[in-house]
DNA sequence: GTCTATACTTTGATAGAC
DNA sequence: GTCTATCAAAGTATAGAC
């Protein structure tokens, strides 16, 4: 497969072709670079454009990756609803999830990193609409791991920290992932979802009254802590540590 | 702590004054922006300096982001050295490791954040010398998995996917912690150490004569499938999807 | 819709006074 | 060692012809 097929694939329904191509080549570069060591001419070269070209279908750079972040993190949580939702034990929804996820990431390696780390460089309102996507994603997850362990499936030491862990580590999969490694995708999503589940999964028999999610939305905040927002012209000093 | 006093805390050897100065705001900026995001004003200005008096210290930009990564990715490979070879069983010292390294990463996310995710922008001879200190890191996890797994103390689907999985989870957490957040980072060392035990420990007694650890190299290459490597002029397009 | 040409801004880095 | 002043290059985005 090539990497324009395997980039290209998850952005078949953008029309006209010429924004396609624009997408396309965008989620390359900025896999590759990231977005703000890219150039607008490097993604009109890619897509076999003038510089002038990208103007006509996106306002500016920035629009451009909020498109890819939106529609790669709808579809994220798309999938890992559909996991929550479909049939069989919290174990194998879980399992489900994790799968899906994870093979997402490794075959989509390229967005992904474009949408798990480029967020920073969207605009204030882009990056709130994102966040509140990734919110919703988390509390799919924890929604499984909470029924797991409200019916004794699961043994876990915290849930909303336990979910942190299995979406972290699912979402680093775009990080490392290299096609060229020895793993596919598949044999990835299968290995994640075992040990996810080794580490969630109940020793003894059902365990009562321990670790019951809690009431209402206490835990739904901590869910992901934070990334931190994207930079300001006005805002140069943080206050996040 | 003020941010000023958690980021410095990990630079206090750099010398003179104006250096460990100029480290301080870069690696604040560089974690807040991105590398390719900040000015050499923006460092400079941060470090109190005018934008001139940064080259005094550092030949580049560049420079500033390879002291960093190189600080940070010597001192993460000492302390999983330290873990490797300290005493107990590989239980402990998978536990001590993951604990120190999530720690680390916790308390100081703003250094971690640079040094995990800022590689890409490093100059080719840069970016392998680090790569060579990552492998390493890697190496010191394997080990000890290994080992666990060849006394029949734990028992995992495969040694070095589960190895890269312990190091993704640990590694990830320099992307999501936050200080505001309501876990200490001693918190989510203790943890992450329990869910990684969880992951790797055998349920049943000793498993012999399973998931050996490969002989000789087998299993070295597959270690952390690499990062792409660092953008060059030439070669534009990635072969690596 | 796409091109060539270009306006305007910001950037990394240097020169030379002190 | 630090400053002010500045250069050359590269950046985003636009103008206007076709």
């Amino acid at each position: 497969m090539s990497a324009e097929a395997a980039t290209g694939e998850a952005w078949e329904d953008i029309t006209p072709d010429a924004a396609r191509r624009l997408v396309v080549a965008a989620v390359q570069a900025f896999a590759e670079r990231g977005y703000h060591a890219t150039t607008t001419r490097d993604i009109a070269g890619r897509a076999g454009m003038s510089p002038a070209a990208l103007y006509i279908h996106y306002k500016t750079k920035e629009e451009l990756l909020y498109q890819i972040s939106r529609v790669g993190h709808q579809r994220s949580l798309d999938m890992l609803r559909e996991a929550r939702d479909g049939g069989g034990s919290a174990a194998d929804r879980l399992a489900a999830a994790v799968r899906a996820f994870v093979r997402w990431h490794a075959e989509h390696h390229t967005t992904g990193r474009v949408v798990q780390y480029e967020l920073g460089a969207l605009a204030p309102d882009h990056y709130g609409e994102i966040v509140a996507l990734r919110r919703q994603s988390e509390d799919a997850i924890r929604a499984i791991v909470a029924e797991g362990v409200a019916a004794g499936e699961f043994d876990v030491p915290e849930v909303p920290g336990t979910t942190l862990a299995v979406l972290s580590l699912c979402i680093d999969v775009a990080r490392w992932f290299n096609p060229a490694g020895r793993r596919t995708p598949d044999e990835v999503g299968a290995l994640y979802a075992d040990l996810v589940l080794r580490m969630v999964r109940a020793e003894g028999g059902p365990v009562a009254d321990r670790d019951r999610p809690e009431a209402g939305d206490g835990g739904l905040q901590a869910v992901q802590d934070l990334p931190d927002p994207p930079e300001t012209a006005d805002r140069r000093r943080s206050d996040q540590q």
